[in-house]
DNA sequence: TATATTACTGACCCACTGGTTAGTAATATA
DNA sequence: TATATTACTAACCAGTGGGTCAGTAATATA
């Protein structure tokens, strides 16, 4: 090795205002890909370029690390979700159909999705974590769903159904599609087409809802 | 102690028969309490009242106990649903409706529904546990429900919809509901009510599937 | 009752991981 | 260049849990 090479580049820098981010990320990524029991904070920090000291400094411990990252990334994608459904004027089945399909994108299909599978998976195990997520995302995205449907109602677009039955089973599809993706995925031959799949979801779907005196089942693709 | 509890309770008895379905039960219990990876093999044998040594002449180790627990539970369930389905020759709506309760009573409201919470939670991170309930489970119970489908679409009682997705689109709310009973259950102040959630589901699903030149939806009741 | 057999125990090993801290080296300051 | 500050490291601790095995005691056999 060169001695410019030493001089240039030395053990460590200090880098106090990037690290927090660098270490966010590194722990997203950890516990995407093996749940947060499962995750070491060795790993994490290593995979940040530091040590596991230098997490401690940042974060208290597992368990706080773990809600910044849910703040940081799914809190602030709900946000946006919950703006988009506040500004939206036109007919209820486009407004169910486009959120759906914007969490999918904003979500489902990235690493997020790995989050809300966890929590799904270990909150059992972890009953704090587990009041976290239900009061800052699952409540929130219940009742973003559920005014989408009465607005449907009474608007004389859906069939007056049980909202709060009916909000649960929507969210199951893409829930599962997102917990397939993190589980059973590599066990299939020929994997899941996330299009295809949301695609007939919502076909059956919006005919489900649709009110009898309601404009005809269409057959909208994604394409 | 008189002597002759000491003569009457021996510190330990030989139970060579009783013993496997003994620790099957108590695994099957701590796995659906904790999941896979956080059952301890001293907490299965403690709970069968034997010591950990005991459980590995029983078993070879924790994934071969794990096995023996799906196979004797959700894989001989699985068989009596095949013959259930087979012999069914009633209309195509009523055999998936069946079904369905069906599994929710057998598995669903069960314990076993831990079981299949564990897969989807923990598979990623126990690859060979899940090529091995992919097979035995998963598998076969995708042909089942498929078959169903086939069947209702053949006899013109169901719209021509993409069998492979609907499956799973189909399953998604009633392994979601089992999840639920397993993770953020407790959350919730006013807990999910299953027949009022499986009855708003197959309303939607059966007005969903109804092909236009079949018989009008019902509002069939659970009750 | 004496002996052989074996189901069962419990102490042990070792790799692992969340969390701590004494010490080190990069940088700010003058 | 000398000194002070502090971001960072690395070694460590304590608790844990899958898996092993030498020894023990309950039972079968004669």
């Amino acid at each position: 090795m060169p001695l410019a090479d030493i001089k240039t580049k030395p053990r460590w820098e200090r880098r106090k205002d990037a690290r927090p981010q660098e270490l966010l990320a590194a722990a997203l990524d950890l516990f995407v890909e093996r749940g947060y029991a499962a995750t070491r904070l060795d790993d994490v920090a290593a995979r940040a370029g530091v040590s596991k000291g230098t997490l401690y400094l940042y974060f208290e411990n597992k368990e706080e690390l773990f809600k910044e990252v849910v703040r940081a990334n799914l809190v602030s994608a709900l946000a946006e979700a919950e703006d988009y459904v506040s500004h939206y004027t036109g007919k209820s089945r486009d407004l169910l159909r486009g959120f759906i399909l914007r969490w999918w994108k904003h979500v489902g299909e990235t690493k997020l999705s790995g989050i809300s599978k966890l929590m799904l998976a270990e909150s059992g195990n972890f009953p704090d974590v587990a009041r976290f997520y239900h009061e800052e995302v699952i409540q929130r995205s219940n009742a973003l769903i559920i005014g989408m449907l009465e607005r449907g109602i009474t608007r004389g677009e859906f069939r007056a159904i049980d909202t709060v039955n009916a909000n649960l089973v929507i969210v199951a599809p893409v829930v599962m599609l997102m917990m397939w993706k993190h589980s059973f995925h590599n066990c299939r031959l020929e994997p899941i087409s996330a299009p295809a799949y949301l695609d007939c979801f919502l076909d059956l779907l919006l005919n489900g809802l649709q009110s009898p005196s309601g404009s005809p089942p269409d057959t909208h693709s994604l394409n």
